[in-house]
DNA sequence: TTGCGATTTGCATTCGAATGCAATACGTCT
DNA sequence: AGACGTATTGCATTCGAATGCAAATCGCAA
């Protein structure tokens, strides 16, 4: 065994100790050490607004060159009070939306100096683990693309830890909160189905909890209404590909009176009512069946599919995320604010005259 | 109102500071005193395997629930120099596959105690602020789903970061590697295929620099010149939908010798690939144009798809990663080790018989 | 050369938890 | 009761950088 074995040679003091195990690090003292000058100084050559003079400052970065010395970003936190982390809290691994704000909101943080401490939960009381462990970590703020409950969102609060929400939003609190409106987008939408002849329509929702899912099936609904359309049925889904599919089969379970369009809370689910409308039901997209989602996710325009959907502006919102939540990690008593975006509607060709 | 109020007790010195702004948090300090311990008891009550007796542990705890302490992992990341942070590294933004693995990872650190600080890549120089960035973290190890160059690796090395690449290898540096030798499936599938009576194969490569890629298209030629095929044309990709388009455009841009089969280094590509031959060249998906790819992405098994491809093990290659880099945050000094799955054919109905 | 204000620099302390070592407390045995 | 061994506990220091304040230096004018 040759580990652990080093202690035998207690002589030398404590300065030239430097060819050590684990590959110790350079601290800001080896650099003031090598510099001739001061620990503070090396730390004030590391901060911007600082009050350092050239010579010294050439001085500290040649050392610090030298020494391959990167200010530790642990200890800093800890006398700063600021991590520069911000957790990431995302949910539904099944859902393909969220990859692209991921990949975004990363982007975008660490353009202003931010990491992302990532997290991931499936059902909702795994977010209290999250929550502590952001916690244990300083974070300086959380953005979250996943449900909270009440009384997670009040811990949050009472800890001050800043949050944004990212396309969720409650009813029973304020929040900040980034999310898009696709108002316009839908009417505009049911406008054209109608005027193609639609006048059966199926609706299939998003998980019960989901303000945005809900939201959006609500505009749609009141739409329709507002164009008298009264053959409305709505079923349940979650959001997944597979619920898509089975949301269609339970529409069409009468082939008789089955919905000539059907508008799906994401498109995950609009391609899995696609792929089983086609594979299963042998329908046509769109001259038998006209369809029409919510997201605006790369797969949906792929060739198999070219939907139509209302696209969310991702990367606006991202960037307003991110700005919202970097403001207030540094001025952390700013009150809510909400950031709601407009949709646009992507052409695609799954929707088409009533048959 | 009854919270905030019980502070009118006044004769105690210092200890009724709690109502503060910014809402400080509880130090294991805050604890000691209320519990009337010493730190270094709160200290203890948290460790796994310290000396501490039941009745103590049982007050400090009392305490510590009372004031909502949680350690605080800067501090403790500081004097253990143990962060229990691991930089997930992952490129290809562009890419579905990545995401579950992304979250398989995160899944599987946050059992182990670690937690993901994400990085994304888009060009192999960018990575190289993510080392800094890492390393100014103090991160305990890098998980790495992209491309390192060899000076980015060698840097990791001398300080002492331990370092994971998942599904990347190189040719010039022994690394640690979690992947997926597909060799036995390959052998399986060019089998089929020939018995299928497919004489003319378009291969599609993954980038350049990929050694993954290169070693799947690698495997695939091989079989084909053990079964004497010699019409065998190969063209680039980029791992991307669009370049497997791209891709068929270039293999069949003579329809009399076009391919019969083609294989592609990754599914996307053989989505993209799908969806060409079907919308532009209306070539019937597996009855003109048997297609395979490799690594089961979900998407890959819409009914759309259908895709026959070579599955990678995701999950037992995830736990082996965060099983390799634990190991190695631990006991840092470990030799390298490659630990290499077997893949899995994923039937799908993208093969026939050729025409 | 002296003096005064404006910059620069260094000193000393701080952040919050972990830990080696010494000091207790506890238990057991004679 | 006395002696000794073990299990707990506390003291003091440490990790690495930031920062308020005081000391030193500089520039410039009289």
């Amino acid at each position: 065994m040759a580990s652990g074995r080093q202690k035998d040679n207690p002589p030398d003091p404590a300065s030239d100790s430097l060819p050590l195990i684990r590959g110790r690090r350079a601290t800001s003292y080896d650099v003031a050490r090598l510099a001739g000058v001061s620990q503070s100084a090396v730390s004030r050559c590391f901060k911007p607004g600082a009050s350092v003079s050239g010579k010294m400052r050439e001085r500290v970065l040649k050392a610090a060159e030298e020494l391959e010395y990167q200010p530790n970003a642990i200890a800093r936190g800890l006398i700063t009070q600021r991590s520069n982390l911000v957790a990431v809290l995302v949910s539904g691994r099944l859902n393909l939306y969220y990859p692209e704000v991921l990949f975004r909101l990363t982007d975008e943080l660490s353009k202003v100096g931010l990491r992302v401490l990532l997290f991931t939960v499936d059902s909702e009381d795994e977010a209290e683990g999250v929550i502590e462990q952001a916690w244990q970590f300083q974070v300086d703020g959380l953005i979250s693309a996943s449900h909270l409950s009440r009384a997670q969102y009040d811990l949050l609060q009472k800890r001050s830890i800043p949050v944004v929400f990212f396309n969720r939003y409650f009813t029973d609190r304020s929040t900040n909160v980034v999310y898009c409106d696709p108002r316009a987008q839908v009417d505009a939408l049911i406008e054209r189905l109608v005027d193609f002849g639609h006048r059966r329509f199926g609706l299939i929702r998003g998980p019960r909890d989901n303000m945005v899912g809900f939201e959006r099936i609500r505009l749609v609904t009141e739409a329709l209404q507002r164009h008298q359309v009264t053959e409305v049925r709505e079923v349940q889904g979650d959001f997944t590909y597979d619920s898509g599919g089975a949301a269609l089969q339970e529409l069409c379970a009468d082939p008789a009176t089955r919905p000539t369009a059907i508008i799906c809370a994401n498109d995950m689910m609009a391609l899995g009512c696609m792929d089983e409308a086609r594979s299963v039901l042998e329908l046509n997209i769109p001259d038998d069946l006209s369809i029409a989602g919510f997201d605006g996710i790369g797969m949906s325009q792929f060739a198999s599919y070219e939907l139509t959907t209302i696209r969310q502006p991702i990367g606006r919102m991202c960037q307003a995320a991110v700005a919202m939540i970097a403001a207030r990690a540094e001025l952390p008593e700013q009150s809510n604010e909400r950031r709601v975006f407009e949709g646009a509607i992507l052409e695609g060709r799954s929707i088409a005259k009533a048959p």
